[in-house]
DNA sequence: ATAGTCAATTGATAATTATCAATTAGTTTT
DNA sequence: AAAACTAATTGATAATTATCAATTGACTAT
């Protein structure tokens, strides 16, 4: 198992502050004087692919922003298989369940190289009650894992199974900005959408064939005209 | 279209402080002067089977908290047909986006009679930013939110469709303390499974067949042991 | 470069589910 | 109670997907 490698040790918000995706997360309304109130470090560390950032019924003592990479979260099954509940993306957060006091909800794993920002549950405990700018972020945030839910079960687990992996493939599309996207394994694009292995790769063999779809190395691009 | 009725007026949150399903909703860590923060009213109402709580894209201005009855929250997709997202039973609570400034998610419709708490979202910014009492039982609701949605994907929408039909009967035996239950209809079953009226119908009826299921009118008991 | 390992693909077949069509049961209206 | 609806059930068949098995391709570690 690979370690967990810190990247950027806590300069005292200062970071926080100049990031580059603050205002896609939960520091985006905070003042300068906020961050002030923080008395316990905000690490970024970069987890490698396959590694797990956090293990279903941990303790949760923190929250995670995904930085870059992709994180899925996933529920194991009594017979040994496994289901994707989520892909988490940059911008999300991860493990909010901790804001609850209560144990982490899922297996959260690297599907690529993931830098993360680590976040104590008690800075949030502690900017929320000394600040009033944090409150609308974090509600934000809980919607948002709402309508992500939402989303995925209506998109993801409506129609056969070739129009769910088109259904996945434009979703992943969407996540990135330069054409091309992280394509998962067939095991967990059947993770994901509630199909055998087998039928994953039979689709996604055949929207390679029909040239719908460029693969090369685990990156994909696809012609959105088609689907 | 039948028209919902007000069951209980106003009276200032005396009725709350007493509200017997209080320790299963939003305002059980409440004080009694916290009570007298509220200056807006908080109203019962009773909504029959087969209306709308409320409309997809429609401006949420309130959260309902379901006293009794069952709520479905419904997708509709552009071929008409349509999925259900989630079921809300007594201590839920619906429209919860309404927090975030959004319109609401989906529709909101009565499976059941059922009896709603109609609470504006100024009270609740009201409440949250005097008292620091609300704060947890939102966070609470929100991870509910959360993992019901979880729950739901992984349970009803693993294994064949026996086994699908055979998870929601259980997931709905848990609702009720009674020993019995309300069954969807075959057509919502399927909207709830992803899977056609027919399916749906020929699964129940051969459960019934097999002595797992008695169903009288809507009211349904299942032998847990035999699934 | 080569052997070894794991992921992806493909084939053949069985099982499951959707679709289309009809019939029966249950409710509501008159 | 009879008529009119609507929901539920069942049948026959086509389409989809799972399962089991084998092969091919891609990558890793010598």
């Amino acid at each position: 198992m690979k370690s967990i490698t810190i990247k950027q040790a806590w300069d005292g918000g200062e970071k926080c502050l100049h990031c580059s995706i603050r205002n896609l997360a939960l520091f985006s309304d905070l003042q300068q004087d906020d961050f002030n109130l923080l008395h316990q470090p905000i690490n970024e560390y970069m987890i490698p692919v396959g590694d797990e950032l956090y293990t279903e019924k941990d303790k949760a003592h923190f929250v995670f922003t995904i930085r870059s990479g992709m994180i899925k979260l996933v529920h194991y099954l009594e017979n040994g298989n496994y289901r994707i509940v989520r892909l988490l993306r940059p911008g999300d957060l991860a493990g909010i369940e901790a804001l609850n006091g209560s144990r982490y909800l899922h297996h959260a794993i690297a599907l690529q190289n993931t830098d993360v920002c680590r976040i104590p549950v008690e800075v949030i405990e502690q900017l929320n009650s000394n600040t009033p700018h944090l409150y609308k972020q974090l509600t934000a945030s809980w919607q948002k894992v709402q309508s992500d839910a939402d989303v995925w079960l209506v998109e993801l687990t409506v129609g056969n199974s070739r129009q769910r992996v088109a259904n996945l493939l434009l979703y992943l599309d969407d996540f990135s900005e330069e054409g091309s996207f992280y394509l998962p394994t067939r095991e967990d694009i059947g993770a994901l959408l509630g199909i055998t292995t087998e039928t994953a790769s039979r689709i996604i063999a055949e929207f390679k064939r029909l040239g719908f779809l460029q693969v090369e190395r685990q990156m994909a691009k696809i012609d959105k005209s088609k689907f």
